[in-house]
DNA sequence: CTGTTAGCGCCTTCAT
DNA sequence: ATGAAGGCGCTAACAG
């Protein structure tokens, strides 16, 4: 059932039927009338595909991530997805999982697509995407990054100032009179590569001479944060505040130094970055960052709809994160 | 850039350019290399938005879920995206927290984008898309329900058997030697409603006479966990084993026994249902079920796959959760 | 092996 | 207020 089916039945034109198909002036109210009937009376839907083909555009746009099970990357998917859903657009969303390859895979077949629009969730992905081949085949294609940067004219970015964020908890946990700070980091992208940057430049204001070796590295996860509870140990310091670049991984930690009977936070700190809903169920509470995935989605939004709705001047804006303070330190 | 400017710049006829394209036989070696050169040369990128208003698909599917931002619905959201993602499909996915509107409107409008197939996750579905008018729309599109059912032809399901899973869980219980069981559940879905039916059986089952009786209802998340102990300890009753419907109500159920000075196991057992993380977390762990949310979304897939690529005789296939005995009981 | 032609379903001038 | 005709970019059938 087409348009062509629809005119004949209404005994009109083609464009008649698209003129009350979009609301469109100039319709006599009678034929206008009759066309209705019959659209309702085969069912009738329009194809999108078709008017894609004219308008070039299926309203759709593409949110690329690296793993939507992850807590705050699916919080800010589901902001920008109602956000754009309002205005008419369905999303896809991509599982990216730290692959260039999967990247590169997504990129070629939603540009093909001729998605409106891009947003890249995850400081990863301005490393991820940067290939000559992704960039050719999106640069007429408006990208908006969560967290991260890259010098294309096609490229736009929502930063969260996450080396601010860890200054924020040292100064916090100074201002306590914890003296023995250690950093824990898991992941090495941009983003947890500032993180580190946040400490070691707060100690060094703060008049600490080595703070570059007040440093550990661990796997990610509750299993990362418990083993390395031995190699702090092993290595002889003497801690009494940890800050994690991640709760999941801080909370692993907690249960470790608990279980072997320490006690949170007298005889040591702890604090993670994401205020994930995790640090509320462990004990103590975790005195936590929050970097606010749904302000983070909601700007990208706002910023990639004034994109496509040909605005400009839009400026960039910078998320900072908020201390959390809760039983842990 | 399309196909006929290609054609013109390899002095050649856009049905060749097309074959080489989709690398289709009888074309001569030294025309298909020429045209590949043209095509690199102005980065051609097919449409296929053209493409599809030929094949009448875009190769997308839509996955309609609740909130995304839950855990085991983003579990298995992830599972359906990858494996439609290795086929070539891109994947929509639609918030639609509760409301009938809210899926109405996407059902028309993923219809109009002729969308190759449907998900639903989450057991409310059964009763938000059950309209003339959805039916209508999508009746030409294979839909699969995840842990649902509806008697349309395109209709098709995955179940996972809730009833069983509580009954499962009130025999070890039993076994344990538990004898006040109580039931606590949060959600009005058909899947909650499904459990609670479970947990009255298994009573039943075990000589139980007033199993109507022992259950509470509360509000969905920590704090109506919390809430909920009061209005067991008012009630009078005095259970051992309080069995509940999710995981983060029974963990802040579980957290405001023990601020009242309830130790767990001891004086009460308390079980779960999803095996979050969250269950690793709490103190003690939670005892709890595994309803496998990837498997629900590879078995959606498969399924789905099946459908699209005309196969048939697919049967309903039914997951069974598993036990996941921690320290909570 | 190659090229011509006819759609796919819709929107949009441009006449009338 | 209405209709005819062209075009969006591609695939597929058919003829050479």
């Amino acid at each position: 059932m087409n348009i062509y089916d629809i005119a004949a039945e209404s005994n009109t034109s083609i464009s008649t039927v698209s003129r009350v198909l979009n609301n469109k002036p100039n319709v006599n109210p009678v034929v206008k009338k009759r066309v209705e009937e019959v659209l309702k009376k085969y069912n009738y839907k329009p194809s999108a595909i078709a008017r894609g083909m004219v308008s070039k555009t299926m309203k759709s746009i593409a949110i690329l991530t690296v793993d939507v099970r992850v807590s705050h990357y699916a919080r800010t998917v589901y902001t920008i997805e109602q956000e754009f859903s309002k205005k008419g657009f369905n999303v896809f969303v991509c599982n990216i999982k730290d692959s260039k390859e999967e990247c590169s895979k997504y990129i070629k077949i939603l540009s093909e697509k001729q998605v409106d629009g891009v947003v890249l969730i995850g400081s990863i992905f301005s490393e991820l995407i940067d290939t000559p081949e992704n960039l050719r085949l999106i640069h007429d294609i408006p990208v908006v990054i969560a967290n991260g940067t890259l010098p294309y004219p096609n490229f736009h970015s929502i930063m969260v100032d996450d080396r601010g964020a860890i200054r924020l908890m040292v100064e916090y946990l100074q201002k306590k009179n914890y003296q023995e700070l250690f950093y824990v980091y898991d992941r090495e992208t941009p983003s947890a590569e500032e993180k580190k940057k946040g400490f070691i430049e707060a100690l060094k204001l703060s008049g600490v001479k080595n703070a570059e070796e007040r440093i550990f590295k661990c796997e990610y996860g509750l299993e990362g944060g418990k083993a390395v509870v031995e190699q702090i140990l092993a290595s002889g310091v003497r801690p009494d505040a940890l800050v994690f670049g991640e709760d999941i991984t801080a909370i692993g930690a907690m249960k470790e130094w608990k279980r072997r009977g320490y006690r949170i936070p007298e005889d040591l700190a702890i604090t993670g970055c994401n205020n994930l809903i995790e640090t509320e169920i462990c004990e103590p509470e975790l005195t936590t960052l929050d970097n606010k995935p749904e302000l983070q989605g909601k700007l990208c939004s706002d910023l990639l709809s004034e994109i496509l709705e040909g605005k400009t001047g839009y400026g960039g804006v910078t998320i900072n994160a908020e201390l959390v303070v809760k039983k842990s330190t």
